[in-house]
DNA sequence: TTTGTAATCGCAAATGATTGCAGTAACTTA
DNA sequence: TAAGTTACTGCAATCATTTGCGATTACAAA
């Protein structure tokens, strides 16, 4: 997913591409992934300066309905990425340093197949991040 | 972990058994499991009808902080459950019913050694819930 | 180009949660 | 049992997010 094909997918749902909604859109197209609101908002503010917040999140919610964002909780924050079309991937952040890292779906198949299988329980596992304290951190502490 | 016990670990800490902490714990302790934090005040303030839930919250987070308690994320609101000494278990909450269902740590073992030997991220599995749709709900909506 | 209308926006207010601070209550020591 | 110290509480303010609503803007049709 790019920004071309995200603004091809709001008209074709009947959505307007407004100056807002593709001022936010280039903005998390452009970031460094996994960008949280705040920093969305005052990134959309110096280009366009009326923006309010919440039309920061309105956009930020419609982009993720549409699927052209992926949500993902980093701590008790909301952060969005453009979404991969790869089938994505997950993250790990490490609670010492808030870094953050990559994880293939990969990983967690196997625990969807065992909730599937065992409990009949279809996990939503595309839109959490996995908190912990990273390899990094660990050395410096020390255990 | 019981009442007697929560109390106990309380006092050990060299904290104050209030009566606003003593009312959240027997809450919590009597409740049915991960308790949402309104649910607690409002048990809290039939008890003890000048408490105020910002001192709901401050005790709930000493709780957690203590060990006595396990904070459960579930959807966007934390609730809370009295800790499991055999090493507790985790949640499935399934978004179309709200239903939780207990899970048993073992099936995220592997989930954990995986990513301990692979990246060595020690994550923290014991505080979330697993979002999804259980067995019941997706059997009403056919699929 | 003008007009009609529905989507969209910004403001203001509401909600759940957290923090600062001054008064109060619980423990300690005598 | 009284006095001193510190923890603890409640209130008010603050923060991040959501919702309601009137004003505005984008698009379609004339």
């Amino acid at each position: 997913m790019d920004y071309e094909q995200a603004v091809a997918v709001l008209r074709d749902q009947g959505y307007r591409p407004t100056p807002q909604r593709l001022i936010v859109l280039s903005i998390v197209a452009n970031g460094d992934g996994h960008m949280g609101v705040d920093e969305i908002f005052q990134s959309a503010k110096a280009a366009y300066p009326y923006i309010d917040v919440v039309t920061v999140y309105r956009t930020l919610h419609l982009f993720r309905d549409l699927g052209v964002v992926t949500e993902v909780a980093i701590g008790d924050r909301l952060h969005y990425e453009l979404t991969d079309p790869l089938g994505g991937h997950h993250h790990m952040v490490c609670r010492v340093c808030d870094g953050a890292f990559n994880l293939s779906p990969h990983y967690l198949e196997e625990l969807r197949n065992t909730l599937s299988q065992e409990f009949g329980f279809e996990p939503d596992l595309e839109h959490f991040a996995i908190s912990g304290v990273c390899a990094g951190c660990r050395r410096d502490s020390g255990n």
